[in-house]
Parts: C-alpha cells; structure tokens; sequence
DNA sequence: CGTTTGTTTGACGTTACTCAAATCTCGTGG
DNA sequence: CCACGAGATTTGAGTAACGTCAAACAAACG
C-alpha cells in the first residue's frame, strides 16, 4: 500500500475535504501523483494555450486563473476564471479558443496525467462526482455571468460583481468573513476586461456606487459595503436603485449644414 | 437480452453515431428508455425552471434549446443554447441561475432519468466520455462567445455569429451543405437577445455587412454569404473590415446655460 | 383574412469609449 | 531602506456607437 505522497500532502487539492484528490485511494493517489506537476504561478504569469496542448487536464490548488484572450487591435477580454478545488479539462478544446491562461493572483495548480485523469474517472464514483460537479459549476457560472453582463450598466455590472463574488468565493481572510469588506480579489485592469468595459469606467462606476451610498471605496481594491441591499438592487436594475453612471447633460445639437 | 425500446429507434440520441444512446448495450438502453421521457416543442414553447428540478438530465435530439433570462424591467437575454447530441446535467443549478429552457425552433428532448444516468456514467466508459465531452464543449461554446463577443460591435458581432454557426452547426439542408447560404437559425428577436444588442441593430447591422458586400439579405433569415473572407475579417476586427453602423455625424454640441 | 407578431426606418438620447494628462502604487534594484 | 520607474488609477472633455421610441410595413398564424 503505497504512502501519501510528499508533494501531495501540502495541496489543497488533496487536503481539503471534497476537493478531487482528497478522496483517491492511497495507490491511486500515488500513481496521480508520479505523473503529474505541481506549479507555483505569480500573478501575471501565465501559461500560453501551445503549452496547455502538452498539459490540458489540471485542477486549481490556490489562487485564481483566467482565460485572456488578446484580440488583433490589443484589447483583451477574461472570458472565465478559475477557482481553488476546479478540475479544468481542456482537451479537445478547438485550436480556435485561442486564450492564455493568466494567474490572477498567486496561484498554485496541478497538470494531472490524462490518461490517469480518465482512468481515476472511470473507477471511483467519488472522484468522478466531483470532477463532474466541477465541470457543470463552470458552465454554470459562465451561463449566469452570460446572463447577467451584457445589458447591465457598468455601475451594475461592478455591482453585481461585487455581490457575486462574495456569495460564491470566501477566498481570502476578508472575503471568508463575509463582514462588511470586500477585497476585489485582482486588479482593477483585470476586473474591466472581466466585465467587459474599459479601466477607467470601472473607477467612475466605483464613483457612482460611493455616491449611492451603497459602498465606500477604502483603498484600491478594498471596498467597505454599507448597504447590502442597495447594492443588490442595483446589480439587479431594481427601481430603487438606477444608477446611470453620470447626470445627464443638458445641451442642444445643431446639424451642420 | 433486451429489444431495442419502440421510442428509441427514432430518437437521433440513438441512432446518431457517438450520440449517447447511440453506446449503450441494449440493456442499459431500454433500462433508460424505460425511466426516460421523450418530448417535442414547438418553437417558443418553453420548459420552466421549477419543472426542470423535477427532471433536470437530458439530451438534445433535434432543435435548439435556449436559456433564456427575463431581467425585472422584461428585457431577456439569451446565455446559451444547447444543439443535438448535447447531453445536459442541471442538477444542483444553483436556484439564482433562474432561467428558462425556451425552444428556438421544433425541438425534441429526451428527459433521462438522473438514477440511470449515473449508472451509465459509471459503467459505461464509452457513453462517460461522450457526456464528459459534451459537457466540455458546452464549457468551450461558453468560453468562446464570452471571449468574443463583449468587446466587438454590432456588426462584427453578427458576422461571428454567422461564421461561428456556419463551422459548428451544420444543422438544417442548407447550413449543412455548407455552401453560400446561411439561414439564420431562429427569430431575429431571439439573436438580438443572444448577441446582447436590440433587433432594431441586427437589423442595421446587416444593412452594414450588405454596404461592405459581404453578405446579401434574400429573405427574412436567409443570407447569401458574398465573401467569406471579408466576412471573417470584419468578425475578427481585421483592419480590412471595419464596419461602423452608421456614418458618422457631423454636428456642434452647444450647452446650455 | 384579420390579428398578432416580427422587422424596418428615422430621429433623437444615453452611455461608455477614447485620448490625454496628472497622480498614485508597487515591485525592484541599489 | 529608500529611490526610481513601470504600470495602474483617476479626471476631464469630446465623440462614437447603440439604445429608445414611434410609426409604417411585412410575415406568420390560425
């Protein structure tokens, strides 16, 4: 009977409870473990999509990891993230999802062996659950972030970030209390290509939720929510709440002949 | 040994080679058909959310099927449809992901039972991995289209959606031919909800892509595709396609005191 | 064949993008 | 530990791009 390996015994990916390697069988375990890579990345490091070819299947031990895609005029967009206990299989993943994969945050992930990934999938029920519940928990926030974002105002958008975020990821000290703080969990660039709009308007919309009253801004990235449900309705567009993002200009327009 | 369920034969799950029922050993099968239900939609009908919790698995035999959100103030949005062959899990949906399953055109489903399900999952390698690969490529459609469309406009939105269907879909007679015709697989409403931009702008924006010669408009829903390189360039935002909806205005702007 | 539902058009309003400049932060090396 | 510089944030002014509303038209449906 084969030992927990050392590698293994510090990965959250194997010590918290429900996440995928933390119900393997000992041999299992072992053989996932010989095979496999853990990988420490910096924030803004990222593994390019050529190399994901090599190592498609992985899981998220700490830290957050985007998709980026760079379109030709420069911009980029963060189409999903991934979170601490996700099991990611890219394989298969047509040459045309051409996206990086970007370290949000100090982040730590796993390149699992395919063919022992598929191999633990078919023999241990437990694992396969979670590998399964992880997959559908991406498409579902992909379905709810689809949902949400394109007809939302950028002062809702943020909005509902905010709220979002906090009810699914107690990520860090301030995040888990679920108190009054919220730490935007990465930068404000990176939050703007999130939510699809521009850096600056994501600090003119952080603006106007300070003047609703419903945050206040104490430093960059760390915000101090007063009013819960104000931000709420305004994530959701209720009456109580519409929140352009600045007064309306009064002015005539003249054609030009 | 089992028969071949009456209901199955004419079901594309099953006779659509490497779609899900297409593996199962014929017990399995009428085990599955038997706990199964089988269910046509007219365009526009729609399967509700609180219905959906009572049979929450099922596979995609001809048609598509939207999801669809109604925001409070009755705007909808449309995150994502499903196609055939898709097999689809949303158990455990989280209650907010609050949306409905609305038929974009005829639409056949075959509502599985969850209990058998996860009997095949588990002992059918074959039949795992096709529901693991739909799965996957439901996750890639999502990535793909959040990837993209936030940051184009209009038109550029309209022509990656008509490239993007044209590769992935050869649904009907005439997308599947694959020759110069594209017909625009459901109501314009109904894209203009997908794309995240009102009818009144799918409307211009096709006028846009007829201005540049890429497509021309035969009828309601039927495009003739002129040039498919031009097409892809306005799409991806090349600097040959650049397609502003309208000319600019020319005008003086003068406040008022 | 009428009623409803969807599409087109025009005129106008609103929102957020763009560009530029000032300020601030943070990581790094001295 | 401090100073420096690259990168991030903020602010303002101007404008592009789409939304909104309304009305005419067309198509689909029974």
């Amino acid at each position: 009977m084969a030992e927990i390996p050392e590698g293994c015994s510090r990965c959250a990916l194997f010590f918290r409870t429900n996440f995928f390697c933390s119900v393997l069988r000992p041999n299992l375990l072992s053989e996932l473990s010989e095979r496999s890579s853990h990988r420490v990345l910096k924030a803004k490091e990222y593994v390019s999509w050529d190399m994901l070819e090599a190592r498609p299947v992985f899981g998220i031990a700490e830290g957050i990891l985007g998709v980026r895609r760079i379109q030709q005029d420069g911009r980029g967009t963060i189409a999903a993230f991934f979170v601490p206990g996700d099991i990611v299989d890219l394989r298969g993943a047509p040459e045309r999802l051409q996206s990086d994969l970007t370290a949000l945050t100090r982040t730590e992930v796993c390149h699992l062996s395919p063919a022992v990934f598929d191999k633990i999938l078919s023999n241990c029920d437990e694992a396969r659950e979670i590998a399964w519940k992880s997959l559908q928990s991406q498409s579902f926030r992909l379905i709810e972030q689809t949902a949400e974002l394109p007809k939302k105002r950028a002062a809702e958008k943020l909005a509902w970030f905010i709220c979002e975020f906090r009810r699914f990821h107690g990520i860090d000290g301030v995040n888990g209390a679920q108190g009054p703080l919220f730490r935007v969990p990465f930068k404000n660039v990176d939050l703007a290509d999130y939510l699809g709009i521009q850096p600056e308007t994501i600090s003119r919309s952080f603006r106007c939720l300070e003047s609703k009253g419903a945050i206040r801004l104490l430093r960059s990235n760390l915000v101090e929510i007063l009013d819960q449900k104000l931000l709420l309705a305004i994530a959701s567009r209720d009456p109580a709440g519409v929140a352009p993002l600045r007064e309306a200009r009064s002015f005539r327009i003249l054609r030009v002949s």
